[in-house]
DNA sequence: CTGAAAGCGCTTACAG
DNA sequence: CTGAAAGCGCTTACAG
């Protein structure tokens, strides 16, 4: 392994002043520092991370916490953390996803380990206790997603209420006056404090509200069967249904085809608006899916970039709230008798 | 930070001892050893793993490189990453995720850093730069997938030849003796050296052959669109057609609702057999698919303690090919003349 | 602008 | 079985 001792010998300099050039850290004579530099790459010297880790107490690796939920890690938490490592890459830091339970004791032992300078918090819980410990550690994190009384804690999430509003707005626009939301399933007891839920639900008894549109929830857990199951109730119980908003990805697949078995046109009968999905997913269903796109992308790396400015004592980033934004599918259309 | 040398202070010892006890690398008096796993939780001492990464040499963090091809990554990709990460987890490592490009130039970068110990390639190419580099740099590594020819590296993959031979058995034995094989799209530059599409392709020539089924391909890519179009194709050219084995996951929902649409009863006229799939992805499909479950969890824990054997220097795991494995579901049945 | 030296918190021969 | 000491490859006051 080719040191920092080696470069500075060759190069016929102090290891300090190799230092300074490589972290440019302090002024450098442009001659010497064009000595360093020849002597680094006939040398092919790559710096030591760990070495550097130790000796300047900073790893520069941050950690993506996900907690195992019953929620299974598709392409939307594949979306937050590929973009998250992205954004952290390109500061020069790496991402190392941890799966740890809710309750935050696996997160203590790993923080523990003084292996990772931060942590994204992700599928932040209404009521979390991760985040309770990391500030009782003095451990610097960010949140996506964000608990109850999220105040002065760094955090992104998805700005629930435009998203519903945008969504029923559309619907709204199009014709459709009678929205029933199909919401996630609230009454799971995994699921009660989980803000997408809890949020989408409250918005949407606000924005029907002021819409003067009749409110009509009913609950599906994340599966196409589920989604099948909750779009026959749809029907049986509120007929005059014309558009239907679903909160969870799968279930929403399970609405357009649960729909279509019974024989409902879609859309021409019966519009179906996703609220929050994937693109990916939304070409998995026929026809493909309207949704309001989940802003994953760039909730990950607005995340990683908030624990980074932490990280670097920059000015911090602001909390943020990103709606999911309309793209249009084939799954919405104007109400026939509107 | 509580360090070695407080415990070895508080305990009365040495910070040798104190390490010799928490590495279990020296016999120790059990009294000593009382003593400094007492001033241990007094003191609520975590080792630091970036000391001890320098001193040791060996970081106790493995990468997985993940090529960001074409391909999405989904859930299969994600079943191949969580199960990687507990496996390493189990034997006290981290796993850090690298999204790099195929072509070696980022994880040479990488790997210069010293931060980890070795690198689990996922997506190996049958021609993959990356193999070559790693071991001209002497990084240890395992493959999750194999070169053309992987004799003497270590690896696990899909053993594509069982999985097509009993998918085949299956189909066969149900009565069916037109299968048609919808293949991935080899055609295309990307995918030309997959191992996966030119193994299933190979094994279905083969297997058909020896069972003296007509062997008929047709390529598509991995996306529910395509699929649909390529049903449509089997039907029109192929009209004897009584089952369908599909390699790409999301072709394979594809080819279900494209059969669908065009008034084919799956799987009373048509049987469709997923040859690599994860079953929340069969979930998907209406009826659930009938499936060759992919084995992810299986071979991303088995490539994981591959490589941790090498690093630790234990007897080297023979290189392990796994089947995909039969689950039944509502796509597959005898056909209708069998 | 540059260098000598201490130190980051561990592991590991080596000696006893 | 235990300890004193060197060393892992860097960063960073401090001095000049």
């Amino acid at each position: 392994m080719v040191t920092m001792r080696d470069v500075a010998q060759r190069a016929g300099v102090s290891i300090a002043t190799v230092s300074f050039v490589l972290n440019d850290t302090k002024p450098v004579t442009p001659a010497t520092r064009a000595k360093i530099e020849r002597a680094m790459t006939e040398l092919g010297f790559r710096r030591n991370m760990v070495a550097r880790a130790l000796a300047s107490r900073r790893t520069r690796i941050i950690a993506m916490a996900y907690p195992a939920l019953d929620h299974r890690f598709g392409f939307s938490a594949a979306e937050f953390f590929t973009s998250a490592a992205d954004a952290a890459r390109k500061q020069d830091y790496h991402l190392v996803l941890w799966p740890v339970g809710n309750d935050g004791a696996e997160l203590t032992e790993l923080v523990g380990q003084s292996l990772v300078d931060g942590v994204v918090l992700m599928e932040v819980q209404l009521d979390d206790a991760r985040v309770g410990i990391l500030q009782s550690i003095g451990t610097p994190f960010a949140l996506i997603g964000r608990t109850t009384t999220p105040d002065g804690l760094p955090h992104v999430d998805i700005d629930f209420e435009t998203t519903v509003e945008n969504a029923v707005e559309e619907l709204y626009g199009l014709g459709h006056r009678q929205i029933v939301l199909v919401a996630g399933d609230l009454s799971h007891p995994s699921f009660r404090n989980y803000g997408p839920y809890v949020r989408t639900e409250a918005a949407y008894r606000r924005v029907a509200a002021e819409y003067g549109v009749q409110i009509v929830i009913l609950e599906s857990s994340d599966t196409t069967r589920s989604g099948q199951e909750v779009a026959a109730r749809v029907m049986a119980e509120h007929p005059g249904t014309t558009a239907v908003l679903v909160v969870n990805e799968y279930a929403a697949l399970g609405v357009v085809s649960g729909l279509k078995k019974l024989g409902h046109d879609v859309p021409r009968e019966i519009s179906v608006l996703a609220l929050l999905m994937s693109p990916e997913t939304a070409r998995l269903a026929d026809p493909e899916l309207t949704i309001m796109r989940t802003p994953g992308p760039e909730l990950g790396q607005l995340g990683t970039e908030a624990l980074i400015r932490q990280l670097e004592g920059a000015e911090p980033l602001p909390p943020q709230l990103v709606p999911a934004s309309y793209q249009p599918g084939g799954t919405t259309a104007r109400p026939r008798s509107g």
